[in-house]
DNA sequence: GTCCTGTTTTGACATGCGTCTATCTTGACT
DNA sequence: AGTCAAGATAGACGCATGTCAAAACAGGAC
C-alpha cells in the first residue's frame, strides 16, 4: 500500500496520464506516433528484446530470432529508432542497439491509472 | 524518493515488464494489437477524453470536438471498444463511453522501467 | 402509425505500411 | 588494390486502414 506520495518523475518534459487530462490534437499526435511504433508485433517484440537484454544488443543476434528477412528487421530498427525508442552504434562490422527508456517511461506514464488509494 | 518497494500490480492477469523480460511471439501479437489501437491520434486524443472524463461520456459530447464526420468517430470508438480499451450502453437516444482501465494498467506495466533504487 | 434526431453500418476510394529482392555502404582482412 | 560479411537502403508489390457519403438502425415525440 502507501505510494499516496509518490511522484511519478516528469522524464522528458513530460507528461500527464490520459486519465488525469485530456490530450490535445498536437499531444495526442505525438503520442500516437509513438504507440505506432509498438504497434507492430514483430517491432513491439523486438522492442523488448533489446529492452530486456540489460544494456545493449548485437543485431546479428536478434535477427536469428525472428522469421523475416534481414532488410524488414532493418526497416523495423529503423522505426523504433526514429520515435526515439532505441537508439545504435556500428562499432566494426557489427551494429548494436539499446533502449531508451524516457520514451517507455513516458508512455508508461500516459497510461498510468491511479491506485484508489492514490485517488 | 522511496518507492523502492512499490509493487505494480498483475492486474489483468499480466503482465512483465519488457525490461524485465522479453515477449514471445503470442504475447508481442497481443500487446501490439492494443498498441495499434492507440496509434491513430484521434483514437488517443478519444481514449484520454473518455478516461479523462471521470466517468462516462456521451457520444454527443465526444463528436464536436473532432474535425471529421461522426460515421470516422464512431468507427474509431468501435476499434478501441474491440481493443477493450472502452466499453459503451445506449440508454434511450444517446450511447455513453467509458473507459475500462485494465487495459491501460496492463500496457503501462509492460512498458514501465523500473526506478534505479527499485533494482 | 409517421417524422425526426443520434449513432452505427455499409461500400467505396486513396493512402499508408509490411514485406520482399536487389543493390549499396561500411569495415575487416589478405 | 580485392574480397567477404553485416546492415542499411531503394524500389516494387499487395494488403490494411482512415476517410467520407449514403443508407440503415434505434428511440423518442407526435
Amino acid at each position: 500500500m502507501s505510494k499516496q506520495d509518490v511522484v511519478i518523475q516528469p522524464i522528458g518534459g513530460c507528461c500527464t496520464p490520459i486519465m488525469d487530462a485530456a490530450l490535445d490534437s498536437a499531444g495526442a499526435a505525438e503520442g500516437a506516433a509513438v504507440f505506432k511504433a509498438l504497434s507492430d508485433p514483430i517491432r513491439l517484440r523486438l522492442m523488448s528484446i533489446i529492452a530486456s537484454a540489460g544494456g545493449e544488443m548485437c543485431v546479428c543476434d536478434i535477427t536469428p530470432q525472428f522469421d523475416v528477412s534481414g532488410p524488414t528487421i532493418s526497416h523495423h530498427l529503423k522505426v523504433l529508432r526514429e520515435s526515439g525508442l532505441v537508439d545504435c552504434e556500428r562499432r566494426g562490422t557489427w551494429v548494436y542497439y539499446w533502449p531508451l527508456p524516457e520514451r517507455l517511461t513516458w508512455l508508461s506514464t500516459l497510461l498510468s491509472v491511479p491506485t484508489p488509494a492514490a485517488v
